[in-house]
RNA sequence: UCCCCGAUAACUCAGUUGGUAGAGUAGGCGGCUGUUAACCGCCCUGUCGCAAGUUCGAGUCUUGCUCGGGGAGCCA
């Protein structure tokens, strides 16, 4: 025997969210306290087990002495176990309080720096392995986690594959400056990935449709609300589809997870303030924009773009508007534009792509294209923008053996997630944030 | 990389024309039989980011440095 015959097979453990119908029982919950008050003879305890929070009422007459002299060593995070008789409360906010018998402390906690109060950014985040218990965290990582889940839904859904790529890899990419390095053994530099994408396009020729997901890393030294060093990105790819299919697929897989979103956590999406009715702007169809058309609102709104240059954060909200649709801008300039996408027939100084632009000023959360499917032209323009050729032979090979009409996209999963949540700045919709100022904790 | 702003108690901040620092919160003690960021009373809290300079005297003025924040470019 291991004297552990009464123990509680780990999936029966009671948890606070299960308690609104089970009145008039006893139980035993384990928690982390998060305020306790005192008035006279009666004393709270409030105590969260990440399912949700619960009011403890700690009554003189219905305890022990010493039970009821332990309330004075329940510091905020101690974590205790608490049992007692589960009854209604219209008085709280909870519905359901314990009308406390027993109490053990597991673990105490002392001067826990993160209090209820105000506090400023630099402090929170050099505290985020503390921060990350706090309601609107809680609240914030319950829908990133139900975002990540919709978009493995969608893609099981629709038989995509999930076929993740190597973060290790000796491919350029496009922009050399922004590669983190490192040495590779005996076999030189090699890089952390910026994208799955050349190694998704490889699998589309066995399984037609996949996705991957996984970190990316970019070493550039950007200072804005919308970047990280580190961040997570969920690529797809798929065979015998053309530009329009690939904004129809996410249009679908965007609308899918926001519905998901809505039906699953509006409970979440109250705790952060959300404004729901903004996010239903996205049950209305996309609206999709050429950039010739782009640039000429955008100009008419006196927007200080060319043609041929690349969109600002700033003409992205002029983009959007009031709007609360979001806005595909598709066939961009070559030159502004990565080398593996396809040459547009119709406009050659123009490629096969689209970004989606998130409402609100968010801006883009999607970049996707179409690819090059001829060697010959994707060869040229590997040399056209000054990339070894060696290091993507396999890539190009890739159009010698059944090549295909292909497309795919990427999502930035925290900025499509801060949108989700109303989150200003990024940094706060990934549990540990790397950016160039921060690698700590 | 460029532009702008900041650094004072554990936290958020105030600090006048230069005269050895103060509030709220947190923490401690006490009060109140139902608290919701409770309330009331008392107590405690300092390398004023670092270094130099001006001055009889610097949190305050000057210079340099460090760290952080906001924005731009670039991107997802």
């Amino acid at each position: 025997m291991d004297g552990q015959e009464n123990k509680i097979k780990w999936n029966e453990r009671i948890k606070i969210k299960d308690l609104k119908d089970k009145t008039g029982q006893i139980h035993s919950l384990t928690g982390w306290v998060f305020f306790t008050r005192k008035s006279g003879n009666i004393r709270f305890i409030g105590l969260r087990d990440g399912s949700g929070k619960i009011q403890g009422v700690l009554v003189k007459e219905e305890v022990d002495q010493a039970t009821y002299d332990l309330f004075t060593r329940l510091k905020q995070e101690t974590c205790i176990q608490m049992s007692g008789i589960v009854q209604e409360s219209k008085r709280n906010r909870f519905g359901v309080e314990i009308l406390v018998k027993e109490i053990e402390i597991i673990s105490i906690s002392e001067n826990f720096p993160i209090t209820p109060k105000e506090h400023g950014t630099d402090f929170l985040l050099s505290n985020r392995h503390l921060w990350l218990r706090s309601s609107r965290q809680l609240a914030l990582f319950n829908i990133r986690n139900k975002v990540i889940q919709g978009m493995r839904d969608f893609f099981a859904q629709h038989d995509f594959v999930q076929m993740d790529s190597p973060i290790l890899t000796q491919n350029v990419g496009e922009d050399p400056k922004g590669l983190f390095n490192l040495s590779y053994f005996d076999l030189g530099e090699a890089y952390l990935a910026q994208t799955g994408q050349l190694y998704l396009e490889a699998s589309i020729f066995a399984h037609g449709n996949v996705f991957c997901f996984g970190p990316t890393f970019r070493a550039e030294k950007s200072k804005t609300r919308r970047h990280l060093t580190e961040f997570w990105m969920l690529e797809a790819e798929m065979a015998f589809m053309d530009n329009v299919d690939n904004m129809d697929v996410q249009e679908d897989l965007i609308r899918f997870v926001i519905t998901k979103v809505l039906d699953e956590c509006s409970w979440h999406l109250k705790e952060l303030e959300r404004d729901v009715e903004a996010l239903k702007g996205c049950m209305e169809p996309f609206i999709r924009l050429s950039y010739d058309e782009a640039v000429v609102i955008l100009q008419n709104k006196g927007a200080k773009i060319n043609w041929g240059d690349d969109l600002g954060a700033t003409d992205e909200t002029l983009l959007t508007g009031d709007s609360l649709v979001p806005v595909f801008v598709y066939d961009y300039p070559k030159k502004a534009k990565a080398f593996y996408m396809k040459e547009n027939p119709l406009n050659p100084k123009t490629v096969k792509c689209a970004d989606l632009l998130a409402p609100e000023g968010y801006g883009e959360i999607i970049g996707g294209s179409q690819r090059e499917d001829s060697e010959e032209k994707l060869v040229s323009r590997i040399l056209e923008v000054g990339l070894p050729i060696e290091p993507y032979q396999w890539y190009v090979d890739l159009r010698r053996y059944g090549s295909v009409k292909h497309s795919g996209f990427g999502i930035g999963l925290e900025r499509l997630v801060g949108w989700i949540c109303g989150i200003h700045h990024i940094r706060e919709t990934i549990p540990f944030p790397r950016m160039m100022e921060r690698v700590y904790p």
